[in-house]
RNA sequence: GCUCGGGUGGUGGAAUGGUAUACACAGGAGACUUAAAAUCUCCCGCCGUAAGGCUUGCGGGUUCGAGUCCCGCCCCGAGCACCA
């Protein structure tokens, strides 16, 4: 009789043992190959962990620990990311210093880590607020500011009124400051910013290097925004200033009714004298200062705008005068802070030419393509114009329906329009030859023409028919009896709306009616020119380019992304290493003198003036320009949080090195990180600032790669067991330690992988995570049925383990690899197992359970660690099976299995498996048409009456 | 609105176009026990006494065969969004 399965004891004993010996210290420059693999780091709250945090964690550990017992090289390094401002914040609040207490954060997290049992190397441990760290961050932006990466600026900003603080584009929510869910406030006010903007194509295009989640690549994708147009100049008329547009749409140059300035656009102030309602101008201008960024942009907000009286913009491409506007729907900030207004062809445009009643001119049609007759492959194209007509009821709210049974159509009329006829007397003869009805109350063209292309068989030649869509209201009943032949072809009846929606049988009618409905839309599609004088005819897309080049505008590329505003006007960061001169202006630091320290303050409440805590302090902020030796002052604005967090990972490598960053044979051994594991809530922000980093440091010869995570996988949330977030709030916490206390540290790792598909979240159960324990509790009893001599049979299913624990542990599917774990050992359970065979389940099983495992390891008789030992090997011969289950289907139904034997030849099963009673019983009297053999899974017989 | 991802038992979930519901939890029955816990054995998608039928959000399609592929819709989650 074997001990209980003690997990206190074990797992204290274990840890320091490990701890001892150092069995997880990485050595650089190793002949082996090697694995850096990395978790985001946390930021140290005093909260403490809850069972959510160390989720990752726990997955990076077992995926080190496997990938060290394959025979790698293993980088498994963690610290700190303690800047910031909840750390200030709480230390404002506690009246505490936040050095103290992040010192006492950082103490527990690596107590409640360690008792995880992970394997961290933390000889190489970083913290972001450690001077010897900060010195190479402040260094990286001396770097930024050589290159004119980093520059000051005074446009106006995201403010948080109640963090006191300017704020980037990647720290907003919905309008609002990311950490206090305020609203942000434009302020105008001088800050550093980075051009991360120079980085966005290179940023975009190197996103298909990665092996990424599809999911955070598209939410990089579209943060960048990228979009491809052209810039187009529209003379101010009578003057020699130009309205510079930016537009994706160029081919509707020639629909252009206005053009649109966003209110803060400069031209505004040089027009003056011109624009004769100026006041009223800067009243709307005022207005929209006012909004912020939340009201301006809320969903379902009427247009607004205001015209530049006095002052009009020439289309370039038809030397067309158009009005100018203002209006918030244009932003400042992005392309050229003006659009060429097509409202035709854009839904904005649509509703504010709808609302101010401004012109609308159609210049693409859509081509609707007939699909029981489309156009031939080398017929003739033959242009035909044409109506469709709709005809409504004198007095009722009714629509005449045309059903044609011939061509089994129910759709609207249509005829052609004859040379020099008018469309509108076209519509009412073809309307008195096809319905008989004579007389009109009402007539008008719906506000979009198509095209429709079709074979015409009889004349072998495509059809292009432009189309003008008419609306006619009857003013009575009155009608002409119709010909035989028109009445054959037009069986007419009248419906109400909805049945016409229903009934209407062909896509182009469908879409004339409902556009009648709408009382006109923009169509933003794909079409073909016209009205566009000689570029008519053309499809959109080849359009493009040659009006384009016709005004000799240019082709461009833009940007969604932002230049990064990066100062803070907070204590707990960075100090931005720059010296402000009277003389020479602004200076750098030198690097001699880096690290600038953060000095201690008295207060680290924000001032909220637009300066730093920083600024009070005298003795610090004056200093000695490097230049010219005189009278300085130092930057008092700190860096954000996620300066130190855009690089750490590269100083894992090297983090004791006082010379340069990393050194760089270090850093081309071990970078790039080859897996990469934290929550998705990083896609916009660090892991899109780390990119941006890392490029920067590979273009100034720092490191050797292009990018630094080459795998990410997402960490999915463990929610509490009510389905909310775990939160001190609800009362809802589940720590760790409780559940180490009670379980053990091996059960947590097993039930914290085996719950659900890595990346998705779940929901934490106090019921289930029993299983892992019992699981863990059979595998510990089973060290009593090692035998000598092992069950043979047992070999096969322990190498399909081997196989597919590999292969999940690989893919993160943590979850299949410990239910394969599980059932081998259901397997085990029922035969004697030999010592090496149950030392194959401990190998598998040792990253999951690392105490457990190295335990049982050294009582059947090891003396080395179980987790430097090596991995088992899978053997294919081991797995080739001696039978073979077939399935029997009947008409794809399993109607019954049989055994073979491994080398029986089709034809000896086709015949077993029809020669069965429990399938004759499916066969008898019928016609045996098909029969389906998938090798060494299943028949399918196929039966007919 | 655009772009992704997803929808399978009471629950968490599994499934290269080839026996849907593996593994686990919960539940039921039994064994051991004075008893309970722990442990072990068996049952466990739905309807049906059974034979059998039905079942992967809904509706179509391709196929000998569809959770898986294609088309249309509904719902949930994520990112972007007055981005011209």
């Amino acid at each position: 009789m074997v001990e209980k399965y003690d997990h206190k004891a074990l797992e204290k004993k274990w840890q320091d043992a490990w701890e001892a010996s150092g069995v997880y210290r990485a050595e650089s420059g190793a002949s082996k190959p090697k694995k850096y693999i990395l978790d985001m780091f946390p930021y140290p709250s005093g909260e403490g962990l809850h069972v959510g945090h160390p989720k990752g964690y726990i997955a990076t550990d077992v995926y080190s620990r496997a990938k060290r017992m394959q025979g790698f090289n293993v980088l498994h390094p963690m610290g700190w990311d303690a800047f910031g401002l909840p750390a200030e914040n709480y230390a404002i609040k506690m009246k505490t210093n936040p050095v103290e207490m992040t010192e006492k954060n950082v103490a527990r997290y690596k107590k409640q880590l360690s008792s995880i049992g992970c394997d961290y190397d933390w000889t190489r441990e970083v913290n972001t607020t450690d001077p010897a760290f900060y010195k190479w961050t402040q260094w990286i932006f001396l770097k930024m500011f050589e290159r004119g990466l980093a520059y000051e600026s005074y446009e106006p900003i995201n403010w948080c009124p109640t963090c006191q603080t300017g704020l980037a584009n990647e720290d907003l929510e919905d309008g609002k400051c990311e950490r206090c869910d305020t609203p942000v406030e434009k302020k105008p006010m001088r800050q550093w910013v980075l051009r991360i903007t120079d980085y966005a194509n290179r940023m975009l295009a190197d996103l298909n290097t990665l092996d990424w989640p599809t999911s955070i690549k598209e939410s990089q994708k579209n943060w960048i925004g990228r979009s491809v147009g052209a810039e187009i100049d529209f003379i101010v008329d009578g003057s020699d200033k130009l309205i510079t547009v930016f537009t994706t749409r160029p081919d509707t140059l020639f629909g252009a009714t206005y053009c649109v300035l966003a209110p803060e656009h400069k031209l505004v102030d040089e027009l003056k004298g011109s624009i004769l309602n100026f006041s009223e101008v800067e009243k709307y201008r005022t207005e929209t200062k006012a909004r912020t960024e939340i009201e301006r942009t809320a969903e379902g907000r009427e247009k607004t705008g205001i015209r530049l009286e006095g002052v009009f913009a020439v289309n370039p491409a038809n030397n067309e005068k158009l009005p100018i506007f203002i209006a918030d729907y244009v932003l400042g900030n992005y392309g050229t802070g003006a659009v060429m207004a097509v409202p035709a062809h854009d839904e904005r445009d649509f509703y504010f030419a709808k609302k101010l009643g401004l012109s609308i001119k159609q210049v693409v049609a859509s081509v609707f393509v007939d699909s029981v007759n489309p156009p031939k492959d080398g017929a003739e194209d033959t242009i035909r114009y044409g109506v469709i007509l709709m005809i409504k009821h004198w007095e009722e709210d009714k629509y005449l329906i045309n059903y044609s049974p011939k061509f089994n159509w129910k759709c609207l009329f249509t005829g052609g329009i004859e040379e020099n006829e008018d469309p509108l007397e076209a519509a009412v003869r073809e309307m008195r030859e096809e319905t008989g009805y004579q007389n009109i109350k009402e007539i008008h063209y719906i506000p979009l023409e198509h095209v429709d292309k079709f074979h015409a068989p009889h004349k072998g030649v495509n059809r292009v028919v432009y189309q003008k869509n008419i609306f006619i209201q009857l003013a009575d009943g009155e009608t002409k009896e119709r010909s035989k032949e028109e009445k054959d072809l037009h069986h007419i009846s009248w419906l109400t709306k909805e049945e016409m929606l229903k009934t209407i049988s062909l896509p182009n009618h469908l879409y004339i009616f409902e556009t009648e409905f709408l009382q006109g839309r923009a169509l933003a599609g794909e079409g073909v020119l016209f009205n566009s004088g000689s570029f008519d005819g053309l499809s959109n897309e080849d359009a493009k380019r040659r009006i384009t080049d016709f005004v000799q505008g240019r082709w461009v590329t833009k940007y969604r992304l932002k230049d990064w505003v990066f100062s803070r006007q907070r204590y707990w960061g960075e100090p931005i290493p720059i010296i402000h001169c009277e003389k020479c202006g602004v200076v750098p630091v030198p690097e001699a003198d880096l690290p600038v320290m953060l000095p201690h303050v008295e207060s680290y409440a924000p001032t909220g003036t637009g300066e730093s805590p920083l600024a009070d302090i005298a003795e610090w902020v004056n200093t000695v320009c490097p230049q010219c030796g005189g009278v300085g002052k130092r930057e008092t604005n700190t860096m954000p949080q996620w300066a130190g967090s855009s690089w750490y990972y590269v100083r894992y490598i090297d983090p004791k090195n006082n010379e340069v960053l990393v050194d760089k044979e270090k850093e081309k051994y071990w970078s790039p990180v080859d897996m990469y594991v934290g929550g998705a809530e990083h896609a916009t922000r660090h892991l899109i600032y780390a990119r941006f980093y890392h490029k920067f440091l590979h273009d100034i010869g720092v490191v050797n790669y292009e990018e630094p995570f080459m795998r990410l996988q997402n960490v999915g949330l463990i929610m509490a067991e009510d389905g909310r977030k775990m939160s001190k709030r609800w009362g809802n916490v589940v720590n760790p330690d409780d559940v180490i206390a009670e379980y053990g540290a091996d059960t947590l790792r097993l039930y914290e992988m085996f719950m659900g598909p890595f990346s998705q979240s779940v929901a934490w159960s106090t019921e289930s995570i029993i299983g892992p324990r019992r699981f863990l509790e059979r595998v510990w009893r089973l060290q009593e049925k090692i035998v000598t001599e092992g069950n043979q049979s047992l070999e096969m299913i322990l190498h399909k383990t081997i196989q597919k624990v590999s292969e999940d542990i690989e893919s993160f599917s943590f979850n299949t690899a410990i239910s394969t774990l599980m059932i081998l050992l259901n397997e085990m359970e029922k035969v004697s197992i030999s010592r090496k065979q149950y030392e194959v389940l401990l190998l598998l099983l040792a990253p999951f359970a690392p105490h457990l495992t190295e335990e049982l390891w050294q009582l059947v008789a090891n003396t080395s660690s179980i987790h430097v030992s090596s991995w088992p090997v899978f053997d294919a011969t081991k797995v080739i099976a001696t039978e073979m289950t077939i399935a029997i289907q009947v008409n794809g139904k399993v109607r019954d299995e049989v055994v073979f034997g491994k080398d029986t030849t089709d034809d000896e099963i086709k015949e077993a498996v029809q020669a069965r009673e429990t399938i004759k019983k499916w066969t008898e009297g019928k016609t045996v048409k098909k029969l389906i053999l998938v090798p060494g899974r299943l028949v399918n017989i196929v039966v007919t009456d």
